[in-house]
DNA sequence: TAGTCACTCGCACACTGTACGACAGGACTC
DNA sequence: GAGTCCTGTCGTACAGTGTGCGAGTGACTA
């Protein structure tokens, strides 16, 4: 358990200096654009106009910079107050909310499933959904599995839908080339997969993000039904 | 859409000689006992017995090999036949499949979301699913939504178990003794989230992994729940 | 016997994270 | 003013990484 959040933070700088936030603003438009693989410790001091090992008196190693940066990420999401929007509509803003971020920040999948997330900004999100679960009348250890339960669902298609995305622009390709490539493809490849085959037919007419965000949306209502109904039994 | 799939395998081998076979095989304990950092072409070929560059014959990239990995984790999920256990119980037997094979293998997450899953283990997997959705009830593209958020919610969940027995694991403490010391250093940390304490007071009686279990019980109920619904309207 | 193919492997390259210790400059004490 | 410390920078070095290249070796075929 020990983490970079548990350890303090140093006293007010001296002189014209390297600062944490820089560096970590600057990681970040690093992986946002170039993806975990381009973001080097060398390469991101360069970037600052530093020698590469003086970032190590700002930040302790690698992992913990993405450890801040993981909770930069969720500092960007917002769980509307129950008060206002309704637990239920309150929890679709969140999931939308949580999807976006993900969208905007494709590293995410690659690096958060490694470590669970314990920064300030995680826990005021976890607080934040907890109370919006509670509000919506669940109790006891409900409240938490209501949470996790819809976060869970909201990465996981998240995730996999970044997955692709990334195939397609390290291919160089629209989603739609991509995906009409992948159709032509697969007439050889699933050749005895009639079923998988027919998957492809039905998604082929259509835009590819379009079908992203109605499957996402089509999950996150189904999971929300169900979460209603719980609660009225 | 360049991958490992796409290529041609090779005519019969001529001697006594490293094969593919044990390759994937091999990086696959390492991968399970060492995690994804303990896993590097040098010391899997030490381990095999062969110089290091010898493995490229049999496999293209260390990326290549992963995919390869990957597809074998697929190939461990069973589902069911509807006809046999009918929609919903075959999802639900589909689902503690799945996430078994995460806790089994957890290094999946880090990997898996790199890249979309094309290989052959994969498609049979997607097949199986597309039929078991499809004798639910489901009609057109809902069947693949319906298949796609039950998985994403399974594979979100496991993921984020595997990332807190990840972390565990590296303190060298069972799952209760690092929730516990958690609980102890959130009084500090989390002193002004009083929602949160609440929540870890909640778990703190119960034996974690049990939690989680009744947690990812809990999710998969409700969507189900969600998707029956659905099928009714 | 010659040649070809399947396969192995040592070397080298460019790159990684980061420990270490030398250094510089501002701020404080005497 | 002199000395000392603390904050911050950075060059060098080490142990590792994935993998391209080309030389080598054994078995099979003509």
């Amino acid at each position: 358990m020990e983490s970079i959040w548990s350890r303090p933070r140093d006293a007010a700088p001296a002189r014209e200096t390297l600062t944490r936030e820089q560096i970590v603003q600057m990681a970040m438009t690093t992986l946002d654009t170039e993806g975990l693989a381009g973001l080097s410790m060398r390469k991101l001091a360069a970037k600052l106009g530093a020698g590469a090992t003086s970032l190590y008196w700002h930040v302790p190693t690698k992992v913990d910079l993405i450890d801040l940066l993981i909770d930069e990420v969720w500092g960007e999401i917002d769980v509307p107050d129950p008060e206002l929007a309704g637990w239920r509509n309150g929890a679709l803003l969140f999931g939308h909310s949580l999807r976006s971020a993900v969208l905007r920040h494709p590293w995410l999948p690659e690096v958060m499933y490694t470590r669970p997330s314990l920064g300030p900004n995680a826990m005021t999100l976890g607080s934040r959904g907890l109370v919006l679960f509670g509000a919506a009348g669940f109790t006891g250890l409900d409240i938490d599995y209501a949470m996790s339960c819809v976060m869970s669902y909201v990465l996981g298609t998240a995730s996999a839908e970044v997955a692709v995305q990334g195939e397609v622009r390290k291919a160089g390709q629209t989603l739609d080339e991509w995906a009409a490539e992948m159709v032509r493809l697969a007439q050889a490849t699933v050749a005895d997969h009639p079923v998988m085959q027919e998957s492809l037919r039905r998604r082929a007419g259509h835009d590819v993000s379009r079908v992203h965000t109605e499957s996402f949306v089509f999950g996150l209502d189904t999971l929300l039904d169900g979460l209603e109904a719980r609660l009225k039994k």
